[in-house]
DNA sequence: GAACGACTCAGTCAATTGTTTAATTCTTGG
DNA sequence: CCAAGAATTAAACAATTGACTGAGTCGTTC
């Protein structure tokens, strides 16, 4: 509600934000001109005005959320920290309630809807890629540094164990169940905290 | 089209694949009695005078499809075969097109659309308690035979680790993306060789 | 062959949907 | 101060939805 803004992204971003909501509390089905209208305070027809369409102002929805936790995920490897540490500001945040929890939610809704919508669809064939990419990137150097047998521990498969398991975990979180959750994690963790005693510790030899 | 079964049992059928088919096809909010008694051949009024209602029939499509999965999961592991071969079907049957294909979207459909009603997610929950249950039971055996450490990776773990992965493939390749699936797959493969291995020789020493 | 119950059908209902339109208010530059 | 354009509003549109109704059909059983 910061009035210093214009009111056209003042009420671009009141809608965008109520999208959000209504997709966490109720399903992409849920999200009608109408309800997000009300959600955001805001006329019906302004939808329209802004964004076109329905279909529109969910894509742009998904645009604008998805570049939003790439960018973080992109920091976080960035940075110049022990990668153990990295591993588990990650996995904080799959459990975590980053911006009040419904983080997940929202995600796994837009993939949801993402299914049965051709440009939507494509679209998130494009964010899996550089999502894809970064980590790509960071296991490299890691499994490297870590003296794993590329042979028998790719990057690529490892990297598409972290990002199928890190959904399913989600997935089954938003259902409502986490049993094992807490060991798979730890197990993980451990399995990490051991590569990097043994290559500290060739590093000394 | 056997025609020999009661009218009854054959048009609730037919209604039960019909939204089997749309739910594959078209994602569970195109799943409307109209179009459903459409692809079922039927007349509009047989859905609420067989099911009462469109979301009765659509929970009586996860219930029916669940059995299937459910009794076909337990097969599996009920037989008395080697493990590395239990595992090849169970992630012959991930990728592969059982079915027709549409498989894994259908289940995602079903999982998707229970995220926001209520006695959908309780019916899921049951069924995913049921489904670690039987995972459970197989990997701690197997577990113990290969010898694996129960402190570094308890059953419960591993067993979390192989169903969200489940999942987040069958995610993605829904989505269009199946980067470092094979891949994936074949470490794992490898890994329980390996184990095999390791377990045999033991036993022999 | 009549009566019964299971089954099928077309028609109707109010409610909700996305979108468009025209009128109105607000803002802002000259 | 006031016109021009942006922003907002209410009203209306056809289309689609789930559900219900009552009349009709069919096979089975007395």
């Amino acid at each position: 509600m910061t009035s210093s803004q214009p009111p056209r992204e003042q009420t671009r971003a009141a809608l965008l934000g109520a999208a959000e909501r209504i997709l966490i509390e109720s399903g992409y089905p849920a999200a009608t001109t109408r309800a997000i209208a009300a959600e955001a305070n805001v006329n019906r027809g302004l939808v329209h005005y802004y964004f076109g369409s329905v279909d529109n102002l969910l894509l742009e929805t998904l645009k604008r959320f998805s570049a939003e936790l790439f960018e973080r995920q992109r920091a976080l490897y960035a940075e110049d920290r022990p990668f153990i540490e990295k591993w588990r500001t990650a996995m904080g945040h799959l459990t975590g309630s980053d911006r009040g929890s419904g983080y997940g939610k929202l995600w796994l809704e837009l993939q949801a809807m993402s299914w049965n919508r051709p440009e939507m669809r494509a679209y998130m064939v494009e964010i899996n890629a550089e999502w894809r990419q970064i980590l790509l990137d960071a296991f490299n150097r890691a499994l490297i540094d870590y003296d794993v047998d590329p042979e028998r521990f790719p990057a690529i498969g490892v990297v598409a164990l972290i990002m199928t398991f890190n959904l399913g975990v989600q997935i089954e979180a938003t259902g409502g169940v986490s049993d094992g959750h807490a060991e798979l994690l730890q197990m993980a963790d451990a399995l990490i905290v051991d590569l990097e005693r043994t290559a500290t510790s060739l590093e000394v030899t």
